[in-house]
DNA sequence: TGACCTGTGAAAATCCGGTTACCGGAGCCG
DNA sequence: CGGCTCCGGTAACCGGATTTTCACAGGTCA
């Protein structure tokens, strides 16, 4: 059972005090960092506490404003767990609540190691694509991003990249070679799906790429696919020189041809 | 594209005649795929299967057998959802079966629209996280189908197609030798019913060959079957050589009813 | 041959991303 | 506590890329 990397974090939306209460202790018992709210909390302060699962009691609201917020909440947070937990309900509630989104649904009382065992099956699943690709020292081109800093360095120099900025350049950056559209970039660095219309994204690519090139001019590193998103590739800004150093063979390899900064026809 | 496919593939490993038989019915009803499991089965026939998930009842086998089962079927297969389903359990088995893997666990009697509202939290966080496996690099002919690249590619050399002339491509592509109806494809590339006259197909088609001719001369990818809509289908330009190479194995083909065109050539 | 399709070319209408300017909030400093 | 600076985020403008729409020419089928 290692897999699950001991600690969780999780936040609870509950007033049963009894039941919060015991379900708190096992929770520290088991390492897992937790925190209770009395009620809604909007979704960007759920995203800065960058929980791994909220648990959720339906009956802190009335129901026209709980069902509207769990169908927020799971929707616009689609990397955290959500498990709603109840009193009562009928089968309908239940379904209506899984169809919304939820991932689970307890109904009290409920065994606070049974609560567990269905977060930690909640947020395994969710997990497994976090494949933590181990945020060791990644070096692209001659740049070199070291996660432990936030930072971005060529020949020790600093990039001076803010948060949001390093984010993006590491989001890019771990999907090496393949193109990532624009909302899923969002959802990986701003935590929550993107509003339509929202041009955060390119505002910060330009911003990225104006810090890159006044570091590392002769290398291009983020590419544009119109409609699509950008795709994070080094290449000397040249062109004529084929092959760029290190390539994962599978997949960019010299295709970094594509469509982006070339003149075309 | 699918966010709910409708359409999910499931298997159910139970002895329950009542509870089997009202949830088949109900799987019907919504057009799911459904197979009805005796006992065991070994893992390597349920991965041809293609699963998105597995519905178990553990009392079909003695527990000395059931847990290590469930155990080596959550290990071996992470694409896979698993829901166990029992008449009665305790906590302790419960956790049990979540720790080991487990995504949910229902206690029977339990109503066949929750079972299902259950299964598709679960299928859908799993595809959410499993997003990784992306569509493979398909090659057809000397053409290289890059879904995480939006582009096709012949040796290297990308067809610098947009967005839509690419899922034109991959639309097609997927149906892989079976005739697909104009609306259809107009159905999976644009997303809606296409309007009556509307030729945006055809043009894409034109522009989709004019690229694919400048990339691979020699080869004719797409055919067009009057009446009717287009095919994809790799071919060598020469023509008086019939058929590459394998045969078209089994025809993935869902509704694409069409087929009867073929000898047209 | 006539009624229907589909292939073409291009113009017209949209969509998109690059850029810039500007705003409000958070944190820092004196 | 006010003044400043830094940052993230929004709104708008603009030129270029992409999609759609049209009008016809060329083919196919009965």
């Amino acid at each position: 059972m290692g897999l699950t990397a001991g600690t969780l974090r999780v936040a609870l939306i509950d007033r049963d005090g009894a039941f919060v209460k015991t379900l708190a202790n096992r929770l520290d018992a088991a390492g897992w960092q937790h925190r209770l709210l009395g009620g809604i909390v909007p979704l960007d302060e759920l995203v800065a506490m960058k929980l791994n699962a909220l648990v959720l009691d339906m009956s802190v609201l009335p129901p026209e404003e709980a069902w509207p917020y769990l169908e927020r909440v799971c929707g616009m947070l689609p990397g955290l767990g959500v498990v709603v937990c109840t009193n009562e309900s009928t089968v309908a509630q239940r379904v209506r609540g899984l169809r919304l989104g939820a991932d689970d649904w307890i109904t009290k009382p409920s065994h606070p190691e049974e609560v567990m065992a269905r977060i930690e099956a909640v947020v395994r699943r969710r997990r497994r694509s976090t494949a933590e690709p181990e945020r060791g020292p990644l070096v692209v081109g001659e740049l070199e991003v070291r996660g432990d800093q936030y930072q971005a360095f060529v020949a020790g120099r600093s990039a001076d990249l803010t948060r949001r900025e390093f984010e993006l350049l590491q989001a890019l950056a771990d999907a090496q070679g393949s193109v990532i559209e624009r909302g899923e970039i969002y959802r990986r660095v701003w935590g929550y799906e993107m509003a339509h219309g929202d041009r955060s994204v390119d505002v910060f690519i330009r911003k990225l790429r104006i810090k890159l090139e006044r570091l590392s001019p002769g290398w291009t590193y983020i590419h544009t696919h119109f409609g699509i998103g950008y795709r994070f590739d080094p290449e000397p800004v040249d062109g004529s020189a084929a092959e760029p150093p290190a390539g994962p063979p599978a997949a960019a390899g010299q295709g970094s041809a594509v469509a982006a900064v070339e003149p075309a026809r």
